[in-house]
DNA sequence: TCAAAAGTGTTGTCGCTACACCCATGT
DNA sequence: ACATGGGTGTAGCGACAACACTTTTGA
């Protein structure tokens, strides 16, 4: 066991081994990420992922949870390893490994806690990343791949959707992650056999067309089906 | 860019950053993992996953590439990362977080080049793998599974075989990663399908009983169906 | 001639894909 | 009434699991 009986260690940050996450959101069209414009030097104003520094007292998973919540206000978000990057230039100023992570939120949820964080954060769709700094869009796409294969073993949506959604929206999710068209009977069909969603036995308002009904998941089903390691292919 | 013109760092180790091996092997019995008794404290004389520290001037995944080839003198090995390791406490004498990784080599070439390394290294197989220090166990537990994941998306066998084998010791093969029994008539037209096999013309030696054709893998199908993401279900 | 493992086909079931029309709602 | 997306069934095909006997070889 470490001690810090002698030193105050709990704010002591570890200068070479740094965290970066891959926020992913949905608003209900596109599949996006979290970026932000850096507050400091190097590289002050360039795009990047939200990162940043290990405390020598924190357990590294620690970490991205501290920092997604510094800049989202939200607690208890589904988060994974996307892997570890260091090679020996990858940080300008001196030799930093990173650890990466993705975390899945929803957009409806952060809208509601935005602002707590001074940097500028933006959402930008996937498919539309620009340069950031360092490696930074090299840990992306791995995040992305890790995010694709992912989903064919967790009913991931879950995290990503608000409480109530539509069928129709579950659908685009999907299809925006793994980039490919379904067709819309047999995703229904298949979604059906799983008895994932209950029926909220409500309908979306004010859109100018037939209204879909809403479901939420059922927690149940979905952590009996990550038990036994469901193969969740639609 | 980092310099060493002025220091010479190429020598010094980065001493919270360590690496570890949970290097696979195949019998055509049994899966087996290498492991060594410590020769440094903590915990002299304890087994152990190989593992060390990365040196300032290498880049990361260079490192476990070393410490195999110093243990096995094998190059060239197939080697992926596990995940990362850091809980405040897993190293009793520091914070140390840990990068772990998983190789697949052939026993048959390892025997060749033993002896090279002083460390008392030994096969042990993996269901009967021992308690090891700090977080090994935990450890090994990740790299199997993520060894069981990976199975199905890449035809891994490839790297645990020797140049000619039988399909009677791939269908062991997998039947030992993943832990169930085949059907052999089902496993060897699945396998047919794959066009994965080059028929050697060479039969086994020495054996009482009928002789088994030995194969060896087509190296071009291999690579075109990793390529495609092909799922390699047996 | 016996023991021990190699090698080989068929059948039923289930899941997948492809595909087109009517329904509800707001403008 | 029209535009927009919501919602529904069927048929053919291919993949998978279950299953038992003959062949080769050495002892």
């Amino acid at each position: 066991m470490l001690s810090n009986k002698w030193i105050n260690m709990t704010d002591t940050l570890i200068d070479n081994l740094s965290i970066d996450c891959v926020i992913f959101g949905f608003d209900n069209e596109e599949l996006k990420i979290l970026c932000i414009k850096r507050n400091t030097e190097p590289d002050l104003g360039m795009m990047a992922l939200p990162g940043g520094f290990v405390y020598l007292q924190e357990d590294l998973d620690k970490a991205p949870a501290r920092r997604l919540k510094d800049l989202t206000g939200l607690t208890n978000v589904y988060m994974k390893e996307v892997g570890t990057f260091g090679n020996v230039n990858r940080y300008p100023l001196r030799r930093v490994i990173t650890i990466a992570y993705y975390a899945l939120i929803k957009i409806s949820d952060y809208v509601i806690h935005a602002g707590e964080d001074a940097q500028e954060a933006t959402w930008i769709p996937v498919k539309q990343v620009p340069k950031m700094v360092f490696d930074h869009n090299t840990i992306f796409t791995a995040a992305l791949l890790k995010l694709r294969e992912r989903v064919r073993m967790e009913p991931i949506g879950f995290n990503l959707l608000p409480e109530k959604f539509t069928i129709t929206e579950l659908q685009t999710l999907y299809e925006q992650i793994l980039d490919t068209k379904f067709d819309k009977r047999n995703f229904r069909k298949k979604l059906a056999k799983m008895n994932l969603l209950i029926d909220t036995n409500e309908k979306q308002q004010n859109v100018s067309h037939r209204a879909a009904k809403l479901y939420s998941f059922d927690t149940k089903v979905y952590e009996s089906l990550i038990k036994k390691g469901f193969v969740f292919d639609l």
